[in-house]
DNA sequence: CGCGTCATTGATGTGCATCAAGTGGTGTGG
DNA sequence: CCACACCACTTGATGCACATCAATGACGCG
């Protein structure tokens, strides 16, 4: 999301990053219950934000690659109530939330960039809420390939090929269903030539296909 | 939620409301498209919130009753991405959204309880997910009922006792299930003496029966 | 090289959707 | 004021998509 700054503004947004840290594969960058601090934009790597309830229900309520924000789920208690964990080794820019607050008091541009980009995960989220809801299993891999491939080529990777950072299961998890679904699916795609998949690798052949089973809610209306 | 402002920034809060709307029931208060103005504040009445695709698909992303804040979809492009409908006769405070950057950059307390809003907006609809992703019909009616009464509860009224605003379709569309399911699970808390159901009018019998159902996850680990 | 983790694939089961009737409450016009 | 029409709701019969259970296969790491 581009943001129009002045210098002045820009130096006084360096302040904004207090320290970095690195996440080793697997470890928690913070998890349930922990003290909001602030929130954290991803550099490197790749993390899931999940949630994890007593009765040990566990559900991916995103993944994170570099540029995107996490850590908003702490704001309105001070307490963090889901856990994000690095699905490889990364990096994250820590930026204290009492800080983001004090600056966007005095950059307006700065102001309106936090709200946007709280704006934009609820939106996020109403999009995972209609698939969740409504999709059928094909439709929800579809959508979920079509929207990685298409996060990552915004950052400069191809349109085509990926690897998974995620295991079946936390792609099922993400998408209400359980691993094997999703496996199953995935070599459904595969025989009908939509997709080539090799273990995490996966090539997607045809796009237009993808797309047209996103949208194959055996449309009435 | 609380906020505490001095008597000079409660005058500056009263500025922020430019104008009280009245929605006649079944009308939209703002749809899919229409240009973002601002938030908007629940008053009397009471809304749904749902997302329509192109194919057809539609899914209530909420429901919102007096003091909920609506709107919070449009920051991001400018652009509503949804629908909001009252479901009975209602009235709503206009917040210009510039107005409410402008006041919470001089009143750092409004700019954190704006932050806030959004914040639990995010969090709520993460425990939506959570429902959508991995509850079986029984759990997910249950906790929408539990959360609906303690909602209500929380404006003075009854902690056992409602009388639903919206359809049997309209909670199946929240819940991911179809209009059939919801009467039927209904009719099973009936006949378990859980709930007393007679069309809209709703009086829970054993709430702790419905929290036991929430965590009935048939938990493993 | 062997063990643990992740993935694939098959057989079977089940929860919810779908299809279909019928009921009750409400608003409207004769 | 009643008859009719409409809509929301209920309930039953059937089907299907996905879950579950189970076995095997492919990596990758110590």
């Amino acid at each position: 999301m581009p943001v129009h700054l002045s210098d002045d503004d820009l130096s006084k947004l360096d302040a904004l990053v207090a320290t970095q840290r690195r996440i080793k594969r697997g470890a928690l960058l913070y998890s349930n219950g922990d003290v909001f601090a602030g929130l954290y934009a991803v550099r490197t790597g790749f993390f899931k934000t999940c949630l994890v309830t007593e009765d040990g229900r566990d559900q991916v309520t995103g993944f994170q690659m570099a540029g995107e924000i996490m850590g908003l789920d702490g704001i309105v208690n001070d307490h963090h109530t889901c856990d994000a964990v690095a699905l490889e080794d990364a990096e994250v820019c820590v930026m204290p939330f009492d800080r983001i607050e004090e600056l966007s008091r005095e950059v307006p541009a700065l102001q309106n960039h936090v709200h946007r980009i709280m704006s934009r995960e609820i939106v996020r989220e109403h999009g995972v809420m209609l698939l969740l809801g409504s999709m059928r299993a094909e439709e929800r891999l579809a959508a979920f390939l079509l929207n990685l491939v298409q996060r990552l080529h915004a950052r400069g990777f191809s349109q085509s090929e990926l690897v998974l950072r995620m295991t079946r299961e936390e792609i099922g998890s993400y998408l209400g269903l359980k691993l094997e679904t999703v496996s199953r699916t995935f070599s459904k795609f595969a025989d009908e030539d939509i997709v080539e998949v090799k273990q995490r690798y996966v090539r997607i052949r045809d796009t237009d296909a993808l797309r047209r089973i996103v949208n194959s809610s055996t449309a009435e209306a």
